[in-house]
DNA sequence: ACGATGATGTTGAACTGTCAACTATTCAAG
DNA sequence: CTTGAATAGTTGACAGTTCAACATCATCGT
């Protein structure tokens, strides 16, 4: 095979690429605006918090608290800081590293989750998983992995103590 | 049935929705700053110039750019105005409405989209065409066809003369 | 113990995006 | 033709994000 110089996706692909960024944008847009009107969060707060829970009690490192949900640190540190202010998270101070800050969840930002969780839930029900037929969900889900994987996604590990 | 009332998702559709949403930021994260670092372009940006060109000589109406590219009128308008100081693109007024506006690509700006392309494509075959197993290629595009259907995406119409 | 190196998190400035007016124009009805 | 409602696009203020610089602390070799 010779090698090839095509600078441009072929039309295939490009269509592949232009489904997959609209699909995403539209998603994404639907869900902010649909948790903003319903409880007054942004989708990028409620993925905050949403992590934040699932850490329990003690919370999580900033720096984890980063990596899953792909924020940068100065972002992470800039959000953390509106949702204190809020009175949705506390910041804790690390006992082994004193250069590390931890981000907890308090009673009214698990409060605030609670009430935007139903809009969320029923939005990806309906636009996301609702609309992929089950002959593909399979495929999809291994599709997706496997682009994170390729861009470094550490894999999800819900509750492996 | 009885109907649920539950408010979160299963675990299952928990996983595939983060593994999309990490997929997506990893993605597009990794799009932009290639696209920035090798010519000095963001990932909307970028968007909007390809749109262009393939508009032709013409160039778009305000608002068929905005909704090729999922942009609100707003963001379209200020974008445009950037990228026209930046001499990439030019506005002309619409003869037969005069509320109307169209944008269009200058030689610059196609020079600068020439420019970027090549990395554009490198890093979709990289990350997305290229991770995705050929067996799953086509759920893959079916999925992302429709979570855009069921959220109002109009069809990609290329070239439909 | 010490100094170099690297990691963690924060800060402020510049930039980008959003939201709510607002202008100008078209369109439809009477 | 005039009025009223809808549409196209722009604008400015504000909120959120990125980027580069920084202060602090851990780690590792010597």
């Amino acid at each position: 095979m010779s090698t090839r110089i095509t600078t441009s996706l072929t039309l295939a692909d490009e269509e592949i690429w232009r489904s997959y960024l609209v699909a995403a944008r539209l998603l994404f847009e639907e869900l902010d605006s649909r948790l903003d009107s319903s409880a007054g969060v942004s989708l990028p707060d409620y993925t905050l918090l949403a992590r934040l829970r699932d850490a329990g009690e003690e919370g999580l490192r900033m720096s984890e608290l980063a990596e899953s949900a792909v924020f940068s640190r100065s972002r992470i540190s800039h959000a953390i800081s509106r949702l204190e202010n809020q009175g949705w998270v506390e910041r804790r101070s690390c006992p082994t590293d004193r250069r590390g800050s931890y981000a907890a969840l308090t009673e009214a930002g698990a409060a605030k989750l609670a009430e935007a969780e139903p809009v969320h839930t029923e939005v990806i029900k309906e636009h996301m998983l609702g609309s992929i037929d089950v002959a593909d969900a399979e495929s999809f889900r291994r599709a997706t992995d496997q682009i994170g994987r390729s861009l470094g996604a550490k894999p999800d590990d819900p509750a492996c103590g």
